[in-house]
Parts: C-alpha cells; structure tokens; sequence
DNA sequence: CTGTTAGCGCCTTCAG
DNA sequence: CTGAAGGCGCTAACAG
C-alpha cells in the first residue's frame, strides 16, 4: 500500500499540489476555508509527509545524531534520555550510533554523517581517540558539534561536561570535614580530562587543609576490574593509616567496598569511601556507600538544548564555550536498611 | 561550506552524473579504469552522497526505528545495543524514539514513523497502551514491526522475548535442587505477560516436585520499594520456615537480600535466593545473589535481525511467528570476594 | 488567494 | 561502455 502523497490530495480536492502544499504549513497565504478542506482530507487518508522528500528540499533532516562510546554505561543512557527530551521538544529525531570506543568506528561514523543524514552532531569522544581530523572536517562540512562528557579542548565548538575538578574537591573536603586524615585516591588510569581535572580538585582540597600530596595514596585503576581489586587491597595492607578512600569513577568505588571488606575493614567505621556513581543500585549496597551522582540527564539535555539552537538559527556556528554543570554530591543511603549514613 | 555532489565530481573529471554514479555504485557497466578515476576524485574531495535523496529516490531510509518506554532500563540499554550491532553490520541506522510509557507518545511517535522516515520498526509496548490500532495501521503502511520484550499478542508479527516460563521454572527447579523446602515467589503486582508467566514456572515447578501450591508464600510486590523490604520481612518472620526465594525483578531480589540481611537470615546459609537482574552491579552484592540475567542484548539484535531481513528483501511482510530466546540462569559472584557461591 | 515552474541530489530506464 | 532525460515528493520563487 502505497502512502498518500500531495499530489494525490491535490487531484482530491481539485487543488493544486502548491496549494494543498502551503494549506498543510498552516501558511496565511491560503483561505481558511481550502484550509479546512485539504486538512480534513489529509487526516482522512493519514496523510503524512515524506520526510526525505522534505528534507532533500529544505535541506534540513530535523535529526541530530548522538555519538557515544556505549549505550550501556548508566550515564549514557541518562545523557540520551535528556537528549531526547531536548529533541522531542523542538521536533528532532535522534540517530544513535556507538563506537565502543574504538577510532575507527568513530572515524568511519562521522564520515557517513557526513553525507547530510543529520543536521547537528552529539559527541563524547572514544578513550581510543588520537588523530581528531576527522572532528575538524565537520567544521567545513558545516555541521555543528557539541562534545559532551569527553571532549577535545582543541576543537572550538561548545561543551558540556560534569564539573569534575569541583566534584573531586567537595568529595575530599566532605571526606576531611568527616576527620579523614589519609585519603586515598582511586582514579582512572588513562589520559581523559575528567581523571586528572578530579585529581586536581582532590589535590587542592588536600592543600586547602594543609595537607601535603602523598603520591603513595594515589593508585591508578586498570580496565579489569578483579585487579584493581587486589591492588586496592595491596594499597590498604600496605597503608593501614588509610581512613578515607575518594574514587574517581563507578567500578573503582565498588572496587573499593570489595577491598575493605575482604580485609574485614568497616564502612563507615574504619574507612570512609566517597565514589562517583550514576547507579541507582549501588546505593542498595549495605553499608551503602556515599556517591556523587553526575548530571547526566541534565548534561544530555543541555548539549541537546545548545545544538538545536544553533541549528535552528541555520548554522550559525557554536563560539567556543564550556558550560560546566555543578555535579552534586549525595548521600546516599538505601532507604530500607537500618544502617547510620557514612556521611 | 557546500558538500560536494555527483554533478561536480562529473564536472571536474568531464564525465556525465550517471557515470560517477555508477561507478561508485561499482556497476558493472563502467570501465575499471574510470571507476577509479572516479573513486579517486571522490575519495580526494571527502565525497559522500546525499542520504535523503538517495532514500527519496530508492524509496528506502536503511534508518530501522526503535520505540522504548525508557534507555535508563538497564535491560532496554542492552537491547540498543544489540539492536545497533545488528543495524550497523547491515548498513542500517537506528533512530531512537522514547514512549516513558505513555500512550500518546506512543501514537504520536508512530504516526510520525509512517512517514517513510524509517523502513522498519522495533518496538516495546508502553505499559500504559491498552488500544494498538496505531500499530495495526502500520501493516497497511508497508511498515514492517517486530515486537521485542513487551509484546502484544493480537498484532500478527514477529515477538522476541525472553522465555519467563522457562526461567521462572528453571529458577525454581534451582532451589529445590539445592535443597529448599519453602520457596517464596516475590512478584510484580501489574499485569504484564511476564510476570504470569514466570509464576507459572515457579508453580510448575513446585507440582513437578510434588509441593503444593502455597499461596501465603507468594507475595506481590508494590511500585514502592522500601514497602517491599517491609513486606519482605513480615513474610520472612510470618513464615520462619522459607528457605528459599525467587524473585521475579530485580527489585524485588535486592528487596529480599535487604530483608534477609535486617532480620539477620543469612544468604545463602540460611535463605537462597534467586533473583531476575541485568545489573551488573547486582552481582557485586556481598553476598551475591545468585540471578537470572535476560539476554537482552541477544533479545535486540534477534529482533533487529528479524526484522532487517524482511527490510532487505523488500517487505515480504513479517510471519506470524514468536520467536523466544532461553535465558540464562548464572551464579553470579564476585570475582574478587570470596565467598561461596550461592549455588 | 491560487497555480505554474523549477529544482534539491540521486538513480535508472532508454539511447547511442 | 557512456550520456541524456525523467522523476522520487516536496517546497519556494514567481506569476497571475
């Protein structure tokens, strides 16, 4: 069955197809009257219009794509669900392509987008990028950029990211206001901004309180998680004096519950452990640990908000700004568990 | 910045826009020296072609729809992310629409999608939809759909779902096996498929075993999930006897684990339990719960596969056929704690 | 207020 | 093997 298109509704009515046409764009150029008529046909035959054909004549495609590394890290899927909110909001689709972090993918990616199939561009950069020329090229493509979470400095277009080096300052100073005199630090091990601007802000904090650096209390993470385990107890036997633990990311939070409890080590008791986290379970552990909850939904729909914009206003071209969300920091507790809050 | 298109390539290599574009297509009737003339021409000026008009020439978008009540469902996340591992191996794009189960958006979303913006479609019912004539009107659009998860019977149509009976009685059938003698059946209250089925399983399962049905053992659970660990434990200290729990959703298992853990019961000594989860951070638990994960990547590309090849092959429109993939009963335990497993 | 005309960029007969 | 021509469905001048 083929669908309905304005020249079958024209011949209905009697109408040209321009008419029917501007009558379908509520333009004020036609009668009320045709108007009405040629409205009531085409939600008789449910008419709906090509979006290809629309598309290919106004060139404008009413889509973003949004690029990320995975769909399955909790924060991506908050980030897309403000994303689409955003979009919904003002009429866009949303394409979604993943690189799992490999170059290539997202190399290969952005080539095809290319190709006019989407209007403006969501981006948090794979781990695995280098070479950033293939970001560049969107420039003189004329499609508009905004990174989100990860980025690249080096590219002038705007970002949104959580306030990391804030979020590692309040998490340290929560962490010395509660009387910790040795905190560890557990950050990801690669060269992201996100790592080192968390470390600084743990660092700041530290001197804030007259606390010299002890490079012996920061431990890097790997990717695999039953080893940063072990390192973290190595860490802990190695400095008993340990009381606080700060971590940078997720997994190296529950990483260090694991540790502490294996080494018989209580939480809140013994060690106090601070933690980025956007899983709603994690605050189920018992003893819950005491998390930073990233913006994620909000950052989503921020980027979203500042894309569209300037695609709306037909490209014209995003200045370079960072928008930086304050990131807050929860105490979370499950709310069943009879347990005293670690804060 | 105007991309380039096929009238320049032919301009710059003095050829005709039908020839450029048979060669890029590496049609047959073109000689292999100007395809590469071609081919260099277009490689060198970063050519790439224009998707809305191809698709409004081809009649074709090669963009698949996906419809989900939410991304933040850990289990919807998975399926995105076989969805787009199915869709890009095929040269498919994956536009992602949102429902937050609601009936409207639903409608309004698929009205939209009929606009020939998508070849096909894949979708979740939102909870809330009781009338689908906007999904049986897409059979006479020549939109092919293929239901995943949450289904609904009536559409003749392909359906990917995890197998609930299967598992509920595969769940049950663990505990008995390890031993237990009072087995629980924490459940979700609505009315949803999948939570009959899997209690079916669990009665079976019982009967194969010659257990009674007990129905003070099966408790429904609420949308409110620290009434649950409340419910839990009343259950728990009303029946001192249970020895054993199987937990329809994941809430309901971390529900259980809270309760267990507030009365003192001890897991697995004293209480097994078996939980439905997709979180990864679940099987960080101490102890861990022994769970039963959905494969809800397999779950999404199944249904993307299914659905694609019926695209591909120009709408053959889809067979009645439900096609239900076994899940996965796993000891899930730390890697790193040790303690015994569950099983 | 309405109709005619001319493409958007690409693909695909139909002629050479 | 290559070129010329027509049209996918829609929109946007330009006329009336």
């Amino acid at each position: 069955m083929k669908p309905v298109n304005l020249k079958q509704l024209a011949e209905e009515l009697g109408l040209s197809i321009a008419t029917v046409s501007r009558a379908l764009q509520d333009s004020h150029e036609v009668s009320a009257a045709t108007k009405e008529r040629v409205r009531a046909l085409a939600a008789e035959l449910h008419y709906e219009p090509n979006a290809y054909a629309s598309s290919l004549r106004r060139n404008q495609s009413k889509t973003i794509g949004v690029v990320i590394p995975k769909v399955t890290n909790h924060f991506f899927a908050l980030a897309i669900n403000g994303i689409e909110e955003a979009a919904r909001q003002s009429g866009y689709h949303v394409l979604i392509y993943l690189t799992h972090d490999d170059y290539e993918r997202e190399v290969a990616i952005i080539q095809h987008l290319k190709g006019g199939r989407v209007d403006g561009i969501l981006l948090s950069v794979a781990s695995g990028t280098e070479d950033i020329t293939h970001l560049e090229s969107l420039r003189e493509a004329g499609i508009p950029l905004v990174f989100f979470d990860r980025v690249r400095a080096e590219i002038a277009t705007a970002k949104v990211t959580t306030n990391d080096y804030e979020s590692g300052r309040l998490a340290t100073a929560h962490l010395l206001a509660v009387g910790c005199q040795r905190i560890a630090h557990l950050l990801i091990s690669n060269t992201l901004s996100i790592g080192q601007n968390r470390h600084q802000g743990y660092l700041d904090a530290l001197a804030a309180q007259g606390h010299a650096p002890d490079p012996d209390l920061v431990l890097p993470g790997t990717t695999d998680n039953a080893r940063n385990v072990q390192l973290i107890e190595e860490l802990l036997r190695r400095r008993p004096d340990i009381d606080g633990i700060f971590a940078s990311v997720e997994r190296l939070a529950v990483g260090a519950y694991h540790a502490c409890h294996r080494l018989g080590r209580r939480i809140p008791e013994d060690v106090k452990v601070v933690g980025f986290s956007n899983l709603e379970s994690v605050s189920l552990f018992d003893p819950p640990l005491t998390t930073i909850t990233q913006p994620a939904h909000d950052i989503g729909r921020e980027a979203a908000r500042i894309l569209l914009r300037a695609v709306e206003k037909k490209r014209p071209v995003l200045p370079t700004q960072s928008v930086v969300l304050a990131s807050e920091l929860v105490p979370r507790r499950s709310t069943a568990v009879a347990v005293s809050s670690p804060l």
